[in-house]
DNA sequence: TTGGAAAGTCAACAAGGCTGACATAAACTG
DNA sequence: CAGTTTATGTCAGCCTTGTTGACTTTCCAA
């Protein structure tokens, strides 16, 4: 039963005990429990706003890329326009986001953080980057490579395109 | 600063690139884009049964402690009795789950899976290893090493606990 | 025998997803 | 210029899944 592996072998006799059912488990629990930890610290500074991780992810994302759309926010996010716009309103609303209309295009509504809304955005990344930190720290240079590499083999293509543009070529 | 480590450098002059901010971003949304793929394809059978994700993880931990009692379920997943017992009806209702009164302790209640639960169950779960199959298959052994590693370490001493608790001793 | 733990239930509420329909302005196209 | 498409916003209603609070029943253990 622990060798299952659906397909047992590579060229030279490589066993693959890394594929077996009950590792794919293990993995699959450690997605599910290390999400939980990488959502606890933000959520509790969340609370003090009474916003959610909708909120969180909009100002992530505005922070990494000022003056995104509203229509590239929901490419990336994968949520309806009506979800968003719940979101974002309450934003603007509480003056932590501005959206300017284009220049170019006057359709389009250019995202950016206010003051205040970069203050948020740095006490949420700094509560999760400090956990982060300790975990890569403590698991160490060659585990954290194996950790993105593994995490971009399992994004959706669409998802792994996002994932990439946000790099500044240095990663 | 791109080299902002916070706590720059190890014994002998290591200048731990991997801990930068930026690393720590591109870390961040590995976990979030990552994340949207892990939970995807159960989605879609999910779909079918007009069950949510909430469903998917009790029948996972069921399934993987068959027996397991209510209050265990509730620490493992970490939501409210209420929430987790309107999971919990539903699935008794269609008959995926079984509640057996305890036998020393009559109060508890022992979960199992009826073989349609299984049934389930095992769509759900073959449909989340493949997409890790092939994840873990790319990135290679060595990857799917540290992948694991910076999850746990990711992980809040609770659910590390748990993490470990499925263990069969060859993982 | 009594206190407290385990489980279940009812009610009310909120966040944050969804669909569908519709409005407006601007840009594009023939 | 007329018609179509695009970008955005908005209203209404629905669902899942989380929450708190209050209360009951069962039953183990001191």
């Amino acid at each position: 039963m622990a060798e299952r592996t659906t397909s047992a072998s590579i060229g030279r006799g490589e066993t693959r005990l890394f594929l077996t059912d009950e590792q794919l488990r293990k993995g699959i629990e450690a997605m599910f429990f290390a999400y939980r930890g990488f959502t606890a610290d933000p959520d509790l500074i969340l609370a003090d706003y009474s916003y959610g991780r909708a909120h969180h992810r909009a100002v992530h994302f505005i922070n990494r890329s000022p003056g995104t759309t509203v229509n590239n926010l929901l490419s990336i996010l994968g949520v309806t326009k009506q979800s968003l716009n719940r979101v974002l309103r309450t934003l603007v609303e509480d003056g932590l986001v501005e959206a300017r209309v284009g220049k170019r295009d006057k359709r389009e509504r250019h995202l950016h953080l206010t003051a205040r809304g970069a203050d948020l955005e740095r006490a949420l990344s700094e509560a999760q980057r400090n956990r982060m930190r300790v975990a890569f720290r403590n698991a160490g240079p060659e585990a954290v490579a194996g950790f993105r590499a593994v995490l971009e083999e399992m994004m959706d293509p669409d998802m792994r395109r996002h994932y990439l543009d946000g790099t500044d070529g240095s990663a």
